[in-house]
DNA sequence: ATAATTTCTAAACCTCACTTTAGATCAATA
DNA sequence: TATTGATCTAAAGTGAGGTTTAGAAATTAT
């Protein structure tokens, strides 16, 4: 009984609805793995499928692929998460996904605080300093400086 | 009566918290302007200590760039925003906002519909065609395929 | 057997929002 | 005046998450 039920790359791609192209990189970034045939072509064993909806499910909560291939990582070497797992991978994502909700909410409140005002001032308007980064995305610093000493 | 109470890049950097490089950034991204010395250094208007605290606050609740430049272009020319108009702008993002948490809490629901089932089917999983993409981001398409004959 | 398709690798390119670098010029201070 | 410090420009670099390109080799279809 020949263990041959690997699929190509090409088939997987078709099967997750992800580029070729995104599949290569995902195993570039350790986040998959496969065997070999003769001529050097991917072979991938069919779990790989339910590693690929993981990774698309985990990315649509915001999850970097930095952070998917720790949660990964965190199962036996090659195995597919399975249910018990995923209920482990999940009930995190989900305390993640209340703080981020209640960090909008928060904004929303401080917003319409601030909507009749429109004073957009460094030194009174409370939209300056939320204490959670909503919407950080991008690289480089964003501080804030307290200085200034004539009003705008 | 001088007007030149106009300010520095440098001193524009100290009172909004941005660095002199995102400044200069900004401008030639069409999102400020400024006069210039004989020297060809910027000098700039104070009102555009204000136009710079749109941007970083419009930031912070995940507009682009474009997208800011969009809102102030729609102000009459060079002026800075002022509390009618922040009103209005701060309209659109409050509404825009509230499509953001219930984005989030549609995902939650389907989340906790899906928590103890872990079946992660491409077929079946709810968590694969979620209306909202609420944590979109990064470039490509990411299109499902609903295509697959046997099994994962 | 031949043609068409898929796959292979490595490297370059893409967007966004900037920062860093390099070398030159301008302005403020001792 | 001499020197330090701020500013100038253009171009290249950063990081995330990939895509595109180019040329070669393998596989599949006719």
């Amino acid at each position: 009984m020949p263990l041959g039920r690997e699929i190509s790359i090409g088939q997987l791609a078709a099967r997750t609805g992800l580029a070729v192209s995104a599949i290569r990189y995902y195993q570039a970034q350790g986040l998959i793995s496969s065997e070999r045939n003769a001529g050097g072509h991917r072979r991938f064993p069919r779990s790989v499928i339910r590693r690929l909806s993981f990774i698309r499910i985990a990315q649509q909560f915001g999850y970097s692929l930095d952070r998917i291939r720790a949660e990964l990582a965190s199962l036996p070497e090659n195995r597919t998460p399975n249910q018990a797992d995923w209920s482990l991978i999940a009930g995190g994502l989900r305390g993640e996904l209340d703080a981020q909700i209640a960090g909008l909410m928060a904004m929303r409140d401080r917003l319409d605080g601030c909507i009749g005002c429109g004073c957009l001032s460094l030194e009174k308007c409370a939209l300056y300093n939320p204490e959670d980064k909503a919407a950080k995305r991008g690289s480089g610093p964003r501080y804030l400086m307290g200085d200034s000493s004539d009003e705008i």
